[in-house]
DNA sequence: GCCGCCCTTCTGGTATACCAAAATGCGGTA
DNA sequence: TACCGCATTTTGGTATACCAGAAGGGCGGC
């Protein structure tokens, strides 16, 4: 929870970046931003400091700009998202949620064109699942990692059958759960995010390396 | 890294609240540590958002406080350090690490009296030890969740033989490292952590309870 | 013509002024 | 005496002024 003006400047730079209209290496110029959001330094700082606490800002120097979309980062993320999720889906299986518990997952579900608006259910499922867990470091981790790999996972939702994929996993997933399969739902999402792991660096390395990865700075 | 003033109050509030000179749910009052760290506003807004990031001070409305030390963020805090700590150690394990790199574990094992001092050096060797995995995010994490239930771990070590205790555990565990014994260097910190969580609970429930335990807010 | 030095400008860091909302307390009234 | 309401104070949020250090460009000397 954060101040409003804060919160309104965190939103805009946050989903610039997620976007990629900012791109990789931009620097963050405090007083440009002070004009593009309408807003003063003071809530802008608030913001940039948050995103740079989350890893979508680097710091060099005293300069601010858009985290690089860094490859072995990326190897580095899904092996933890790895760790993470398979033990969610293990201990969420093992509290055998209630039905109302689920019902939040399947909105997530619902057919979208929109491949932002699909990388957003898709996050949002995988948060709330984790949630499942009981343990609420997990879902902060989960959440942090997959806010750090959003652009990269973006290139992969590009394609409409990977949409779909993860839309079906997600369908399995909650039945295995809810039926108590821990093992099971636990190899399956570690299936699921090794496809997505390979589909994602098949597109990075093929059609988008030279727009993501920005300089080191 | 952080500006020079904000790094100077963030360091000596959280120095203030791991220390539990805060007694857990005291406010934060802006203008009151703006006197008592001498500095302006600006740095110590600053230094109190990245605490609250931390999860080392709490938001409530409009009012920062002290976080309070809930026991059950403290279980799962322990659940995920076993499932962070044991894959860490696989991991290095596996990469069989060099002798070079084994070499600042082992400053972390001289022996201290002050029980601060000791709990930094242990701290320090778990993350060391993470580090060894070659995954920045089950360093991270580790660091945000070591941090977090760092004053509730400072009751343990205050006895003697804990200290004493984690010495010992932490030397056989840098052998089975080196070693390449992933799966009995896991099953071995899995107990060490499981004996610290025991000893842990049973000191807040008996003497500290009263003291530690703060208001909700 | 090229290199280097100085001055200007730009940037982030810090302090402070200003504001609005919430809390506090005092005084009046029932 | 107890309670309600208004005025005052306190607080965090925001904007802005001010500063020092770094960077860039232009001018002068070699």
């Amino acid at each position: 929870m954060l101040a409003p003006q804060t919160e309104e400047a965190y939103r805009r730079l946050r989903r610039s970046i997620l976007s990629l209209e900012m791109r990789p290496g931009e620097p963050l110029v405090e007083r440009r931003l002070e004009e593009s959001l309408n807003v003063s330094r003071t809530p802008i700082r608030a913001a940039i400091q948050q995103l740079s606490r989350e890893g979508l800002v680097h710091r060099t120097g005293r300069v601010y700009s858009v985290a690089p979309i860094d490859l072995e980062e990326l190897e580095e993320a899904f092996q933890f998202r790895e760790l993470l999720e398979t033990t969610a889906v293990r201990l969420a299986a093992a509290r055998r949620p209630k039905a109302r518990e689920i019902k939040n997952l399947l909105a997530s579900l619902e057919t979208r064109l929109d491949p932002e608006v699909e990388l957003e259910k898709a996050t949002g499922f995988h948060l709330a699942l984790a949630k499942l867990s009981g343990n609420r470091f997990i879902v902060s981790s989960l959440a942090g990692v997959l806010s750090r790999i959003y652009r990269a996972r973006y290139v992969e939702i590009m394609r409409p059958q990977g949409a779909e994929q993860a839309r079906a996993d997600h369908l399995h997933l909650i039945e295995l759960v809810q039926a108590g399969q821990g093992d099971e739902a636990a190899a399956f999402i570690f299936k699921h995010l090794q496809r997505s792991r390979e589909r994602l660096e098949s597109s990075l390395e093929n059609d988008w390396g030279a727009i993501l990865l920005g300089e080191k700075a």
